[in-house]
DNA sequence: CCATTTACCTAACATACGTTAGTTAGGTGA
DNA sequence: TCACCTAACTAACGTATGTTAGGTAAATGG
């Protein structure tokens, strides 16, 4: 996640900003401040140059929303995945969810301008907007019920328990996060793991 | 929650559309599109006056959304109220907490269109409208720690989890149910109890 | 060396927005 | 009856927004 505290770039551009440039700092508008707050103006200030020449690097404001949507998925499945593949092959069920629980949460709260972005944004984008981002969206929503449906067939979840559902109930529920999440009350590690926690065992003592 | 299907009232008005009827316009269209999505012009056409006659109740548009935002924490914290009190004395701790979500879900899918206006955009208003609404919000943040502090403290749940922590979590994951519900795919009712289920037990088989 | 491309610039436009000023028709109470 | 209040109205204003047209300086490459 970049540095938050300024909101302009180095007055005297040794290099050009660029498509890249342009988007990082969207993306990070964004995640502050929601969609209906950040101008294109706002955005070429905090680039460093000029609303118009945006559009030298894209044709409208939805498709640098657009691009910042897809990147958003594309940072936090490629997280997922990535805790996923590193596991041992005899990992049990329980740490391979606690895992890909971990690689979400982190990129929300910690690597990812993107991904909180979109968290933050998506309800807020015009139609079409949300419609481009479908796609990718379904891909992750499809790594993680496999994840899950993986685990129910092991026997490690509970036979009736609707996959879809229980995906949307834990996805939610950690995007949520974003709304309230204070690194001072404590790490996302640690939070990642009372996640984990409670949707395994629940909150009942016994 | 009222009608949905269309988005303006009836051409001849026997009777004035008053403050109550802008305001539960404004909570209709600002649960469908959103705060950005919805001037003040949209509202005024959708209660079939013009726009500059919000100002006969309104001062500015931040207080109607002000007033929406109240009223859709009230209404869902009055849900709540009512659901517990209703119960038995001798009520125990599960059944308590699975009152409870049902009608935190049933004010947000069901019933009121302020409280899921409430949640759609309390993230997209102006900072100055969402700190009007931070005491309502807390007064009901404070209803649940009671609750969720009493079961634990007749040792109903565990003593290790962060009271303050698991409210958000609860409530974090079911405000985003406003996402994705849909009532095709089964009830309000029954979406809580798997929630109440999954909270309480988790998913894992054992 | 010069033509072309890259990455920006200035200036302006139309549109939509929240808001204000002043007006009016119909009901209410003295 | 008539003054007043209620709940609207018409018309307009200033501002911010996304976007377009046309220009420019520096790097690039044959």
């Amino acid at each position: 996640m970049a540095d938050t505290t300024v909101s302009k770039v180095s007055d005297t551009p040794r290099t050009s900003v660029g498509r890249d440039g342009v988007l990082n700092v969207a993306a990070r508008l964004f995640r502050e401040q929601g969609y209906g707050a950040v101008s294109l103006r706002k955005i070429a200030e905090a680039a460093g140059i000029k609303a118009s020449s945006i559009y030298y690097h894209f044709g409208s404001k939805d498709e640098i929303v657009a691009a910042v949507l897809d990147a958003g998925i594309e940072a936090v499945h490629e997280s997922m995945r990535q805790a996923i593949a590193v596991l041992p092959t005899d990992t049990g069920a329980e740490a391979a969810l606690r895992a890909a629980i971990g690689a979400h949460l982190r990129a929300l709260l910690e690597v990812s301008d993107y991904s909180s972005a979109n968290v933050r944004i998506f309800g807020q984008v015009p139609q079409s907007v949300r419609d481009a981002n479908l796609p990718t969206r379904r891909a992750y929503e499809a790594e993680w019920d496999a994840l899950l449906s993986r685990l129910q067939k092991n026997g490690a979840l509970q036979r009736d328990v609707d996959i879809r559902r229980l995906r949307l109930m834990l996805i939610g529920a950690l995007n949520a996060t974003l709304e309230w999440f204070d690194p001072d009350r404590g790490s996302a590690e640690a939070l990642s793991r009372t996640y984990a926690d409670v949707f395994l065992n629940g909150i009942l003592e016994r």
